[in-house]
Parts: structure tokens; C-alpha cells; sequence
RNA sequence: GGCGCUAUCGUCUAACGGUUAGGACGUAGCCCUCUCAAGGCUGAAAUACGGGUUCGAUUCCCGUUAGCGCUACCA
């Protein structure tokens, strides 16, 4: 039984890949509706174009939103009473619906071949007018179509979309939109191969399964009049529609691949939090009303409402998302991160010794990262001994003396027995008075040694993490090998 | 071309007729400092344009321009 006053939205991608962060950002504002209003939040595959199915993507497609969190309460594998959840598992259905068409009279055969039309379109264009199917089949009599139907003749059925009508869209973020029913072409309904196009199976599945908001992006704005005739035809009630700006690319075309990672897994691999993702895209195109910006998921959902999504295109920004990223980062158990790079490091094959250690290196560096990924670029050091030492810091921070300032040093840390950050400082300033130089001559020359760079964590804090047996196995190597 | 949507700093956005047009990312400078971060402070930076309506327009209306979307037996 489901409940009638709660609302029922759904999510409903086509498995032709990965999921889109702009798929993601549409998900989320379902999921974050649904439980803002306790609702339900359905998952639907709509794979009804055989010819773009892609293996495996309906797989990634749930791994994917149960990585980000955005966890679904009916759909594939999952169940519920509206099921099956897959259109291909649902042509029956769909079957039965076109025939009621048919039979109202609100739909036709056509039998008109793709060079016909594709020919009636050029023709269209040369005389600069719309294109639009001109209604050959629909003269057709009706014995002749059921001859060329009993003959097997290949054939679509169109929706008969009725003349010089008004239609008006309510749109909770954009208002009333109209649009006249002249311009709007009879829209294939049922494909040759026994399936159905997004517009019918989207209408009819959306009624079946209850769905009371239509949330998604407003590239489908233009067809919604299409949907809203399919809904007065079958006599039903149309649902509420919600029309989302769309995500772009830099130049402001819509977000696309070959323009940077568009896929929610290419974020994921590169070490990003899903709760920074989530909380990222959720501030394209929404804002609570005030100036706060870090929100994890439940906080969005409490904050979340439709009134508040806005109607201009929103650039994806990665600086913005690597800045979001951080302060969740920053929020995060040392314990939790530790769990969370040890799958990022085994894959790069970086060795990190025990857990303990990989949390003291990560104590180091926490406020230094914005994705985990930073562990593989300029955290190497913590792991194995560095291989090259940056040219730019060898020339700033490495002079002829150094070997000597590192050579005493070394000596007097092997006689250092707590080698506390507070006895190292110590240490490190004798040296520096032993040699008449300034301490900081000292600390950027060890530095350098220690991790091959001039940047990273305080000196004292880093030879503590790295231990005294590292700490004087690279002071002697650099020794000998830099000059 | 047609139809539709949109328009505040470079970017994400706030201001639902009256504000020195606010915040954040980024950026510039300063402070802190052994470096880089983090943190603190300061600065530069926007209402696309033109008409109305109004005592008063970022805000309402119209037009222009620009951008985007749709215009498939793809979704």
C-alpha cells in the first residue's frame, strides 16, 4: 500500500555509462525532496534504446549512488510495489497502453521509412519551416493500415497531438510555461522494435509508480508539453514538474566529457569525499538562504526545499569543489581517512608500513590536502626514501656547507634520546649556533633532504613521523649525493 | 530557422521595490611562520543594454542582445 498524501519522486538515468555529475545533482535533489518530505525515492532505468545499453552500467549506476550516499527505497534489486523497476522488463505494459491510444483514436500507425523522413525534414528546412511529420499515415484508410499491418509492414505509432490547443506547463521552479500544440510534432510513441520511446514509457511509468514530482533537468522542458497531452489522453492527472537548470562546461555549453571528468567515478578515483561532492553539486543551482555552505548529506536534507533551486545554469566549478572537499576533509576522523587512503595508496602501490604510521602521516598532512589524491603527488616521502630532490629547492635551499650542517647533525641526533619535536628543535639550533648561521639554513637544507621538497609539514613534526633511523639515513644520503 | 528557458563580481550565489548591492571560491596585499598549507586582516571585482511602471528599480512589464536547451524510431 502506498501512502497517498507523501510524495513519490524518481531517478530515472538511461545505462548508456558512468553517471553524470549533473545525474548526480538531479539525484540528489529527488533524494533530498523524498526524505525532506518523507517521501519515497525511486530508482527507474529507462532502457529503452537497445542500441545505446551499455554492460555492466545499470551495476555501476547503483554502486555509483550508494557510494554518494543517496541510498534508494524502491528500485532494481531493491523491491517495492510498483515494480519491475527496469522498462525493457515492462513492454507489456506499455503494449497495453498504446493500444488504449489507438483505440481513443489519440495515436496512429505510421508506416514511413527513415529515408522518407529524413528526406520530408530536408525538404522542411529548405522551405524554412519547422520540421514536423506531415501526417502522411494519419490520411491513411483505415483498411489499408490494418492490410499493412497484417502483412507484417514495419511500422512506429505516433501520438495525434491535436490542433491550435494551448498548452500550459506548471513548473515549481519556472512558473506557467505555454506552449501551442501546432508546434509540437506527433512524437513516435512505440518504435518499430516493439519498444517504447522515453516519452510514453516516462508517462505511463511515472502514473503507475505513483510519482506525484517530476524532478529533472530542464533539457526535458521542451518535450513536457508531449507529456502533459499523453497524461489528458490516458485521462489522468499530471504530476507536479520541477524543470533544474543545467550544469555547464566552462564556455557555458551544457557539462560534457572532452571538457574535463564528468563522471561521478572519475571524482570518486581521484580521491574526492562523496559528502564533498554531494555538498558541492548541491550548491549549484540551490542555496539554504544564508550564508552557511558545509552541509553533510542529512544536514542538506533538513535545509532542502524546491522553492529555493534557482533557473540559471550553473558552471562546474572544480577550484570551488576542491576548496568544499577540503572542509569536509577537515572534518573527518583521522581514524576514518585512515581507512579511506589505504585503498588509494594499495592501488598507486605505495607501501605505508603500519596503521599507526599512516596516521601520523596523515595527522601531518590533513590540513594540507584537498582530495586524497594529494597522498600519490606530494606526500610520496612519508613512504620511501625520495629518489630526486626538487632542482628549484636544491638551488634555494642547498649551499656547500650544508653536508657539514647535516653531518654534525646527524652526530648529535644519534646522541638525542627522546627525539621529541621539542629536543630536535634543540638540536637543530645548536647545530645552527655550532656554524654561526641562521637556524632557518639549517631547516630548509634538512627539509630538502628529508623529502626531496620545500614544502611540507612543520620540520619538527616531520622528522618525529618520519623516525630517527629514516631521519639519518637520508641526512647521509643527501650528504653524499647532493651537491 | 522555429519553439522554449535564462541573464547580479572571473565562478557559485544573497538581496522576494528603499542595502555603502552581502557571502563563498579564486585572485592581490599584509600578518603569523623553518617551507607549504591552515588561520587572521585588507583590497580589486557585478546588477548585459534600452525603454517603461513607480516618489523610488537588481527586483515588476516590454523590447534588444547574448547564452543555453529542444527541434530523432536518443534519453
Amino acid at each position: 500500500m502506498t501512502d497517498q498524501s507523501r510524495p513519490r519522486v524518481r531517478f530515472a538515468p538511461s545505462p548508456t555509462g558512468f553517471l553524470h555529475v549533473g545525474g548526480l545533482r538531479t539525484a540528489l535533489y529527488n533524494y533530498l525532496f523524498a526524505r525532506k518530505t518523507q517521501g519515497t525515492f525511486i530508482l527507474r532505468i529507462e532502457d529503452t534504446d537497445r542500441s545505446r545499453y551499455v554492460e555492466g552500467a545499470v551495476e555501476n549506476l547503483i554502486a555509483t549512488l550508494a557510494w554518494s550516499g543517496l541510498e534508494f527505497d524502491e528500485g532494481p534489486g531493491k523491491g517495492g510495489g510498483s515494480g519491475p523497476y527496469i522498462q525493457s522488463e515492462r513492454l507489456d505494459i506499455y503494449r497495453r497502453h498504446v493500444d488504449d491510444l489507438l483505440a481513443k483514436k489519440h495515436a496512429y500507425h505510421c508506416f514511413c521509412t527513415s529515408d522518407r523522413l529524413d528526406e520530408m525534414r530536408k525538404q522542411q528546412e529548405k522551405m524554412r519551416i519547422a520540421p514536423k511529420y506531415d501526417r502522411q499515415c494519419l490520411r491513411l484508410p483505415v483498411g489499408e493500415v490494418s492490410g499493412r499491418l497484417a502483412d507484417g509492414a514495419q511500422s512506429v505509432v505516433r501520438m495525434r497531438i491535436p490542433e491550435s490547443a494551448t498548452i500550459t506547463i506548471r513548473d515549481i521552479i519556472r512558473g506557467d510555461v505555454e506552449f501551442q500544440s501546432d508546434r509540437v510534432d506527433d512524437q513516435v510513441l512505440l518504435k518499430s522494435d516493439g519498444y517504447p520511446t522515453y516519452h510514453l514509457a516516462n508517462v505511463v511509468d511515472d502514473r503507475l509508480m505513483g510519482i506525484t514530482h517530476v524532478i529533472r533537468g530542464e533539457e526535458w522542458l521542451s518535450s513536457t508539453p508531449k507529456h502533459v497531452l499523453l497524461y489528458q489522453f490516458f485521462g489522468w492527472d499530471p504530476p507536479q514538474f520541477a524543470h533544474l537548470p543545467l550544469l555547464l562546461n566552462a564556455d557555458r555549453s551544457k557539462l560534457s566529457k572532452r571538457q574535463g571528468d564528468v563522471a561521478v567515478e572519475d571524482y570518486r578515483s581521484a580521491g574526492y569525499l562523496p559528502e564533498g561532492l554531494v555538498n558541492f553539486v548541491a550548491l549549484l543551482g540551490w542555496n539554504p538562504g544564508d550564508e552557511r555552505e558545509i552541509f553533510s548529506l542529512a544536514e542538506l536534507v533538513n535545509e532542502f526545499s524546491l522553492e529555493r533551486v534557482g533557473k540559471a545554469g550553473a558552471i562546474f566549478n572544480v577550484e570551488k569543489l576542491k576548496w568544499v572537499n577540503q572542509q569536509h576533509l577537515r572534518r573527518l576522523d583521522a581514524g576514518v581517512i585512515v581507512e579511506k587512503v589505504k585503498p588509494i595508496l594499495s592501488r598507486a602501490g605505495i607501501a605505508w608500513g603500519d596503521d599507526a604510521y599512516l596516521r601520523r602521516v596523515i595527522g601531518a598532512m590533513r590540513d594540507r590536502l584537498t582530495s586524497f589524491d594529494d597522498f600519490t603527488s606530494f606526500a610520496l616521502y612519508f613512504f620511501s626514501d625520495p629518489a630526486t630532490y626538487d632542482e628549484a629547492a636544491k638551488k634555494k635551499n642547498w649551499s656547500a656547507e650544508s653536508p657539514a650542517h647535516l653531518g654534525a647533525l646527524a652526530s648529535k641526533l644519534e646522541g638525542d634520546p627522546d627525539f621529541s619535536e621539542g629536543s630536535l628543535e634543540g638540536v637543530v639550533k645548536a647545530v645552527a649556533v655550532e656554524f654561526t648561521v641562521s637556524p632557518g639554513k639549517i631547516i630548509h637544507a634538512v627539509r630538502l633532504a628529508l623529502s626531496g621538497m620545500a614544502i611540507g609539514p612543520g620540520l619538527y613534526e616531520l622528522m618525529t613521523v618520519l623516525g630517527r633511523d629514516t631521519v639519518l639515513r637520508r641526512l647521509r644520503k643527501a650528504s653524499e649525493s647532493l651537491r
